[in-house]
DNA sequence: AATCTATCCAACCGCTTTTAA
DNA sequence: GTTAAAAGCGGTTGGATAGAT
């Protein structure tokens, strides 16, 4: 006989949430925090199971919460850290500022995945499709798409040894670190609580602010590209002075400056590879030289340090 | 207008890991 | 060191909705 859920053994509450359970849930939070979850119901007036509750508040009611569709370095960042991690949504999503593990799954399972297929690649591994007029439209997009699993060479020995991970696993870097220009960007808008009423100042009190992501330019001109290669520029440097500031830090800790410089090239779907590393981009990232030993190409996977040639890319074209 | 199909996403389930007693 | 509870995580399901027929 099948295992019975916490809240099927209490006859609890299931399904979707009303408005007046999530404001119950808002406004106990907001005056007490959440502290431990089994409480939190009971406390709130709530016939849910903690489990439940604490879904509720990371997935939706939380403030710092991004929402909305997900911009083109997003997806292309989370195609690298999923080729670089494989299913580990909490992972993932902890490198998307605002953005949930449930809310980068859905995306991933309802429209990446879809995506890759169309291209030609296996969504899993990916690397082309085994299918042969697959295989073709893998080759054919390539150029413009740029696997980013491909950014990885295999087991390709280094010259000089890797760095060790830093040992401040579990260290967050300050939130308000200067990522773009103008300091810690604000909490987004939360159009929900003026529906509910919620006391904000002191819901914000338990949460921690995000900062905004870097925001890029749709790169479909050549201008942008300018502006891309000093936002490449300004993430090499906000990763050399210590790490961006959404990243927790450590061995598990991944895609580094290394990501984002790569989320921009993962953007760039229209645009050849050699316009790319040829032009401006290439120009900025010239300018970190060792920085790039240490932030630019290297990502932990498994705990073990993983360091590619970003300069290589631009054979591929 | 009615029905069918596909898609999206919130929520649940069950397992693993972490923490506290 | 052991155990139970809590928290975290990833896979899956089911309802709502949009678009197609």
């Amino acid at each position: 006989m099948a295992k019975q859920s916490c809240c099927h053994k209490k006859k609890l509450r299931r399904g979707l949430w009303s408005p007046e359970e999530d404001e119950k849930l808002m406004n106990h939070i907001a005056k007490y925090g959440h502290g431990c979850w089994s409480s939190v119901p009971k406390l709130a007036g709530l016939e849910r199971c903690g489990k439940s509750c604490r879904l509720r508040w990371i997935n939706y009611l939380r403030p710092d919460l991004k929402r909305g569709t997900f911009s083109q370095e997003e997806e292309d960042l989370i195609i690298h850290l999923h080729s670089l991690l494989g299913n580990k949504w909490s992972q993932i999503a902890a490198q998307l500022p605002g953005r949930t593990d449930n809310e980068v799954k859905n995306f991933w399972n309802s429209y990446i995945k879809k995506r890759l297929r169309e291209r030609g690649i296996d969504p899993t591994t990916h690397q082309p499709l085994a299918d042969p007029a697959a295989t073709g439209a893998a080759a054919a997009c390539r150029a413009v798409f740029g696997d980013v699993a491909d950014l990885i060479p295999p087991a390709a020995p280094l010259a000089d040894p890797p760095m060790p991970p830093p040992p401040l696993d579990g260290v967050k870097l300050p939130l308000d670190w200067p990522l773009v220009a103008g300091g810690a960007a604000p909490l987004p808008s939360l159009s929900r609580s003026s529906c509910y009423g919620f006391d904000m100042d002191a819901l914000q009190q338990h949460c921690v602010p995000v900062p905004a992501a870097p925001v890029v330019a749709s790169a479909s001109s050549s201008s942008t590209l300018t502006s891309m290669a000093a936002e490449a520029e300004h993430h090499c440097n906000a990763a050399g002075a210590g790490g961006l500031p959404w990243l927790e830090l450590g061995p598990n800790a991944v895609a580094e400056a290394a990501g984002h410089v790569d989320s921009y090239a993962g953007a760039l779907d229209e645009l050849r590879w050699s316009e790319y590393f040829d032009g401006a981009f290439q120009a900025a990232a010239s300018q970190q030289g060792a920085l790039q030993q240490q932030a630019g190409q290297c990502v932990y996977k498994d705990d073990v340090a993983v360091h590619f040639d970003v300069h290589g890319l631009s054979n591929w074209c």
